[in-house]
DNA sequence: CTGTCATTAGTCAGACAG
DNA sequence: ATTACTGTCTGACTAATG
C-alpha cells in the first residue's frame, strides 16, 4: 500500500556564526560574520577581557561565510567581500572560520536525526533531507521533536519545512526562519507557494532569474502559467520541462541515503595575483602543493582517478579550464602533477593569475589490500 | 562510395548551491 | 574597489563508431 509521502527539509540556522556563539556568548544579539582566510583570531587582552576583531580592521580578499540574523539586518549576506560588508558594518564582529567545530556540530545534528530515523539525505556540511513516510507519528509532532532532538544535542536551532516532497520542502523549511516549522500540503500551492519570487526554487539561480525576467515571469505562480513551449525555447528541452513541473509543485526525486562522490578537487587563491614568469617558482610550489593535498583527499577517501583537470583564474576573473583522461587510474601526487602539467601546456598564460585548482574526476573505489583479502579469502574455522 | 543520422565519450564553459 | 572553496549538473561542441 502506497501512502502519501512526506518529505521533511531540515536547515540549521545561520550555522557557522551559531556555532561561534556557542564559544562567544557574549557576542549573542550583536553583528557577527564568519569569514576570511586570515582573520585573526580574538586576542585575549591584558586584564583578561576577551577583545574581538571588527570588520573595519580587515584588509584582504575574503568573502562573508555566514552572518548573524543581526549583521543581516544591515546588509551583510554570505558571498559578500568582506572588505564591501566593512563599509555596511564596520563594527560587526569578524571571526575566523572553524571547519573543525562546524564539522563536529555537523556530526551531532545528523546523528541526533538519525536516531529517529535513518532516511536520511545528507546536503552538505549543515542540511539534510528526511523521508518521514514510514513514520506513524503526526507530523507537526514529528517535526517538532526532531528540533528538540537536534537542540539537545547541539544547542542549536534549525528551521524544518515537510511537504510531499524535497523541492517543497527546501522552499518550506526557508519561509519561517529562524527556528521554524512549516508543514504544507498540496492543496496550498496556489495560496503559498505561487505568489512567492520565481527564485525561491533551488535551482533558479542569479541567472536564470534574470532570464525569466525578461519574459515577465516575476513569481512561482507566473512560471507556472507560462507556456511550456516558451520555456523550452529560451532554457532547452530538459530545463524547460523541468522549470514547469516545479512551479507546479511536481518532484519525484527520492531521498537519497547513500551516493559516491563524482570528483574531488583543490584550489586556491592568492595573496596576491601572481605572474606566470616572474612567479615561477611559487607557482610550481603551489601547484605541486595542489597535487600532493589532491592525492592525499584521494588516498585518504579510497579512489583512484582517470580524469585529472586543472582550472585557472586569470585577474580579470576569466576562468579556464582543461582535463585529460589517462589510460589508466592513478591515485598518488606524482602521477597527478604530470597529468596536471600536462594540462597546463594546453592553456594560455598571457595574464597575472589569481588562482589555481586542480581536480580528479572518473573516481572508481580503490579495493584495498584488507578488502581485497575478506573478499578472497574464505572464513577458516580457525 | 558518399551522405546522413543516432549514439556515446570526451572536453570545456557556465550555472548553481552550501 | 571588491568578489572562497568544493562539488554537481547541463548544454554545446567535437570526434569516433556504426
Amino acid at each position: 500500500m502506497n501512502r502519501a509521502r512526506r518529505i521533511a527539509h531540515l536547515d540549521m540556522d545561520a550555522f557557522f556564526a551559531s556555532v561561534e556563539l556557542l564559544s562567544y556568548p557574549q557576542l549573542r544579539g550583536q553583528p557577527v560574520v564568519v569569514g576570511g582566510r586570515n582573520a585573526s583570531q580574538s586576542i585575549l587582552g591584558p586584564d583578561g577581557v576577551v577583545r574581538f576583531t571588527r570588520l573595519k580592521d580587515y584588509a584582504g580578499r575574503g568573502v562573508v561565510t555566514t552572518s548573524t540574523y543581526e549583521a543581516r539586518a544591515l546588509g551583510v549576506f554570505s558571498g559578500m567581500g568582506l572588505m564591501k560588508s566593512a563599509m555596511l558594518a564596520p563594527d560587526a564582529i569578524l571571526l575566523p572560520a572553524n571547519f573543525e567545530a562546524y564539522r563536529h556540530y555537523s556530526r551531532l545534528f545528523k546523528s541526533a536525526v538519525a536516531a529517529i530515523t535513518p532516511n536520511i539525505e545528507d546536503r552538505g556540511i549543515d542540511e539534510i533531507y528526511i523521508d518521514l513516510t514510514d513514520l506513524e507519528e503526526e507530523t507537526k509532532a514529528l517535526a517538532q521533536r526532531i528540533k528538540q532532538a537536534v537542540s539537545d544535542a547541539t544547542g542549536l536551532s534549525c528551521s524544518i519545512g515537510v511537504t510531499p516532497n524535497k523541492l517543497l520542502s527546501k522552499i518550506c523549511s526557508d519561509l519561517d526562519k529562524p527556528n521554524g516549522l512549516t508543514v504544507l500540503d498540496i492543496q496550498e500551492l496556489a495560496t503559498r507557494i505561487w505568489p512567492l519570487p520565481a527564485k525561491k526554487i533551488n535551482g533558479i539561480g542569479p541567472k536564470a532569474n534574470e532570464k525569466l525576467a525578461k519574459l515577465d515571469i516575476h513569481t512561482i505562480g507566473e512560471l507556472a502559467a507560462a507556456p511550456a513551449a516558451l520555456l523550452i525555447s529560451h532554457f532547452g528541452r530538459a530545463t524547460g520541462t523541468w522549470l514547469r513541473q516545479a512551479a507546479h509543485g511536481i518532484d519525484t526525486r527520492p531521498v537519497v541515503t547513500e551516493s559516491e562522490p563524482k570528483s574531488i578537487s583543490r584550489e586556491t587563491t592568492f595573496e596576491r595575483d601572481l605572474h606566470v614568469r616572474h612567479d615561477r617558482a611559487a607557482l610550481s610550489e603551489i601547484f605541486t602543493n595542489l597535487c600532493m593535498r589532491l592525492a592525499d583527499d584521494l588516498q585518504r577517501k579510497g579512489y583512484a582517478t582517470r580524469t585529472i583537470g586543472i582550472k585557472l583564474k586569470y585577474a580579470d576573473f576569466q576562468v579556464i579550464t582543461r582535463d585529460m583522461t589517462l589510460p589508466i587510474e592513478i591515485s598518488d601526487g606524482t602521477h597527478i602533477r604530470q597529468a596536471a602539467q600536462e594540462c597546463l601546456k594546453r592553456v594560455p598564460l598571457t595574464q597575472r593569475i589569481r588562482l589555481l585548482g586542480v581536480r580528479a574526476g572518473a573516481l572508481t573505489p580503490i579495493t584495498t589490500d584488507a578488502g581485497a583479502m575478506k573478499g578472497l579469502q574464505p572464513d577458516l574455522p580457525f
